[in-house]
Formats: C-alpha cells, structure tokens, sequence
DNA sequence: CCGATTTTGTTCTCGCGTTCACAAACTCCT
DNA sequence: AGGAGTTTGTGAACGCGAGAACAAAATCGG
C-alpha cells in the first residue's frame, strides 16, 4: 500500500514523542487518514493491535518496516546531475529511511568528477557495471525530458526494476518495471486550477 | 481535474512535433491514460473537438490552458531555501508553465542577501508584506517538517489560500486552502516495497 | 446526394476503495 | 469475579471513477 510511508513517519513522530502505545484513531490522526481506513490497512500485515488497547508503537513501526523493506538498505542511482539531481542527492530524508545513493551519473563529460554529497560524478556508460557491482534495483531520473526515456530503456537493459521518474514525460518500459512517477510543476498547476476556479465562480 | 496538466504537456509535445489535429486515441497514448477517460475529461471542459476528425491541437491546447490558469501568471513565494529549496528556485518547469517566483523566504539569518536564480533570500518576516505586495496566492514549504506547521499557518495568515508541501508531515489548515504535498522519499518507499513484495514471492 | 467510415460525446455497467457499523476481545474498576 | 467501558478487526453498504459500448455528427468517395 501506498500509505504505509505516512504510517511510519507517524510512528516515528509518536515515538520521539514518547508514546509507547496509541489507538487508531490517534495514529489517524497524526497520519491525515481515516481511523477505519487505518485499521483495514493495518490488518493486512497481520494483527499487530490488542482491542481494548491500541498499537505498540515501536513493534508496529519495526512491523511496517519490515513489511516495506525499510529494515534493509537499497543502493540507489541517480541519473542526471543538474539542479534536481544535486538536491536530491543532498537529501537526507533518503539515507535515514535506508536508501543509499552509490553513484550519480551524467551525460555531461564537464560534470564527471565533481564530488556531490561525498559521491563523485561519473559517466552514464558507467551504469552497467555500477548496477552489477552494488546490485541496484532502484534508478531515479533528473534528467531533462529529452532524455528520460533513453535513460529509462538503459536502465532497463543494465537490469534496474524499479525507476522514480522526476523527467515531465510518460516513460515506456516493459510490465516487469516499476514506474513511479514526480512532476514537480504538475502539483503547482492542479493548485493553480483551484484558484483559477475560485476565481471564476467568485466573478460568477 | 489532476489530469489537465498531463494533456496540456502531450498537446505542447504534439504541437512541437508539428501535428494540427489529433485523435483522442493519439493524445490519450501520449498522455499515457486512456482514451475514453481522456474523451470524458475533455467533454467536461466542453466540446472541443469535432466527430470523424478529432481535436484542433492548438486550439485544445489553449482551452485546456485557460480552463486551469495557465494563461495568467502566478507570484510564488518559496519558503527554506535549503537543498530542496534551490533547486526548485531554479527549476525552469515552473517559470515555463506560468509560475513566476517572486521571494525566497528563510529563517536563517545567515542566508538573508543570498541570491538564488535571481533573486534575493529574506527573512521570513517578511512574507506577510509580499504577499500583500505582489498578490501572492500559492505558497511553496520546502522547510524541515518541523517548521512545516508553523511557516503554513503564518502563510495562511498571510492571505495564501493553495500550499505545496515538500515537508514530511501532514499540515492542519482550514478548510479553504489547499494543500497538495509532495514526499519524496515516499515514492521510493513505495518502490522498495514492491522491490521487497517481488523478493518474497520469489523465496516463497 | 447518399451511404460508408471515422471519431467524438455520452450512457451504462462493473469493480475497487472508502466508510459505516457492529461483534469479538481486552482492561479496569468495584 | 463480573460488568462497564474501550478498542480492534471485519462484514456490509455506499460512492466514485474507469472502461466498454453505442449513438450522434462530421468527412469522404462515388
């Protein structure tokens, strides 16, 4: 499920917050989510709860963690160092939940050799053998959109199955891939189109 | 509809690629949906196109663009000009779509006169005087998720009704602002856990 | 001018996800 | 020990969006 992030970082927040044990209502809260909709969820992991009682905050999280992979560490290769690929590099919020980046690769021979967040950039040639070398199964795209889909199709060849695509473009891979999909300035339109809508039906 | 934009970037593609006219069944493969929904989107908007042709790329183009404010220009202030920050100051798919970022906004004193694509880094403070200033009505929070709740209540006071949340935590506003939210590392997680489903099934 | 063909706009049905509501189970107090 | 009060887990109903299917409208060829 999509909403088992959400669920552990409210774990995690009750947790630091002191909190051993909290009922669903509570952790739906803290999530933005319906209490029912949190105890369905959590019901398919398996019953981790004690009626009368709530959840044990820190099994619970360990359980999601698991549950998600988030118990393990996935090297992580990000393709295309422009603006994007610097911050995402830099970010922490990858390394605490487990992912680690190995390599950043480039088109831009200019770049090679540049150290961004204590790794150093190298040639997007260097795919393959990164991808055999750390076994990564998780490739981001910060390229252009002109050149996310070659970038995809390497990926694909070089053996990666899951691909975060930050590239405005509609990638094209085999059923066997994974395709996530951020587009920063689409989020922007859609809260543009509510304001143009208020407007609208103000002058209406 | 969240889906306008995704048809505006498939008409801007159509049109560079010099097609007049297309069939919902071609825009719909380049939007990647399909192309009933897309029909039903569009006849939403009203009835743009014409039956045994199709639709007039230009012309659809521009409906869709008015219909969602893409017509108009839109002041943006961009709050925590960390990492994540810069970048998105710098990133062109917001000034090419209709977004103009008007302040950079950080509660470090020390990045106060820094100057960011272009412009200037102020203090926090100073946001109630730009909103009123410049009319701003979008919000961007690319702070920790610790300041998240605090910088989107001043923003709400402010006069800033539609938010764009990088923060990692879910923000209590009133009902008449929006807020969309964007969690980068959550798509990752998502990633990994299929990764980790895929990995299972295969021990099992 | 009329039929064949193409493509839109729309109706209808289906399936999934969300929510409500309740029984089972556990704790606490007397 | 037993009842009152909580809280989980789940069965059932509801609603919404997606896709299939079809009717209406426009073009094209004879």
């Amino acid at each position: 499920m999509a909403r088992l992030p959400v669920y552990l970082r409210a774990l995690t927040t009750l947790s630091e917050a002191g909190t051993t044990v909290c009922s669903s209502e509570e952790l739906a809260a803290a999530a933005g989510v319906n209490s029912a909709k949190l105890r369905k969820d959590l019901s398919y992991l398996g019953s981790y709860g004690t009626r009368g009682v709530g959840y044990d905050v820190d099994y619970l999280r360990y359980q999601i963690a698991r549950e998600m992979g988030a118990t393990r560490d996935w090297p992580v290769v990000i393709v295309g160092i422009g603006n994007l690929g610097h911050a995402l590099a830099n970010y922490s919020g990858f390394r605490s939940r487990g992912f680690r980046v190995v390599a950043l690769l480039d088109a831009d021979g200019q770049r090679h050799g540049e150290v961004v967040a204590g790794v150093v950039v190298r040639p997007f040639s260097d795919l393959r053998a990164i991808v055999r070398e750390h076994g990564v199964a998780i490739g981001v795209i910060a390229t252009p959109a002109a050149a996310a889909q070659d970038v995809a199709d390497q990926m694909v060849d070089a053996g990666i199955s899951s691909i975060l695509n930050f590239a405005p473009t509609v990638l094209n891979v085999g059923d066997h891939v994974a395709v996530s999909k951020v587009d920063l300035s689409k989020e922007l339109q859609v809260l543009a189109y509510h304001e143009q809508r208020k407007a609208t039906q103000e002058t209406a």
